[in-house]
DNA sequence: CGTGTATGGTTCACATCATGAACTAATTTT
DNA sequence: AAAATTAGTTCATGATGTGAACCATACACG
């Protein structure tokens, strides 16, 4: 069951459009002295509202350790805060605090208008097909 | 000029899909202690034979020192060797060596195979269309 | 020819990132 | 009440990414 040509090049040109992608994360935050990760846990958290450890974790597919760190430093540079949850009080909330907020709408708006740049290349067929595509193929991942 | 609702599902989503795919390098890599970093450089070698390392820093998108440094990391283990090249004796080549080559075949499958698993949850006509429509959105970025 | 400039890499210092192991505290199970 | 699970942190370690300073080779051109 050999790999056949066509499937060897969008296989190649998928992981070319991968990288490109999350490359657009890490540019937003260029400017602001964000990396990819800071950035990508901004946006995470922005769209949310407030975000408990374990399920940013599991979005962001991180080792709680890894996370913690990752929250460690935003919180040393004042953009997220930690709070915890008095129901379960092992919990905790991410949330970004106003400068937090700033900054990560500002990079979302920027990743978005950027990738909205790259889907805008399609005509609007195409987006609708490529939408139902990519759905399919995410499918079986997150449940 | 504000996104669509259409157009944020298709940007989450393509983000969601950009990371599965490359968390495969990753997963590939595990067994054998091998990066992220490590197994896509072993692949974009493995498949071109021998790669020059400003022409590597530009497919991997890296500086030059992080390059360096990866490519060190991976010749302490015994997996590259760097060559000079005798018409330009600036310049080094990268190239695996048989244990390198063996590992990278072995990563470069298994990606492979789990890129092709994904692909084939597509009906073929799909799987053409796809291919179209991501080269057309990569088609800009590299000349 | 020589001098300047561009190119290709390395080295270094530094911050970030990722992980597993060991640990604490709160919750749930039994 | 004891045991097991869950949520997070801390720590040590190695990998990653960057910019600056640096060296050597190649090239341009007066």
């Amino acid at each position: 069951m050999n790999e056949t040509v066509e499937e060897a090049e969008l296989a190649t040109s998928l992981v070319a459009l991968s990288h490109h992608v999350l490359q657009l994360f890490s540019c937003a935050g260029r400017a602001h002295k964000l990396t990819q990760q800071q950035v990508e846990l901004m946006c995470a958290v922005i769209v949310r509202g407030r975000v408990r450890m374990t399920d940013l974790g599991k979005l962001m597919v991180l080792e709680k350790s890894s996370l913690s760190n990752l929250v460690d430093r935003l919180e040393r540079r004042g953009l997220a805060v930690r709070t915890r949850d008095p129901d379960d009080r092992r919990a905790t909330w991410v949330e970004l605090t106003s400068e937090g907020t700033e900054l990560a709408m500002r990079t979302h708006r920027e990743v978005t208008a950027r990738l909205d740049g790259l889907i805008n290349r399609l005509p609007s067929k195409d987006q609708r097909r490529l939408s139902a595509v990519v759905r399919t193929l995410m499918a079986e991942e997150n449940p």
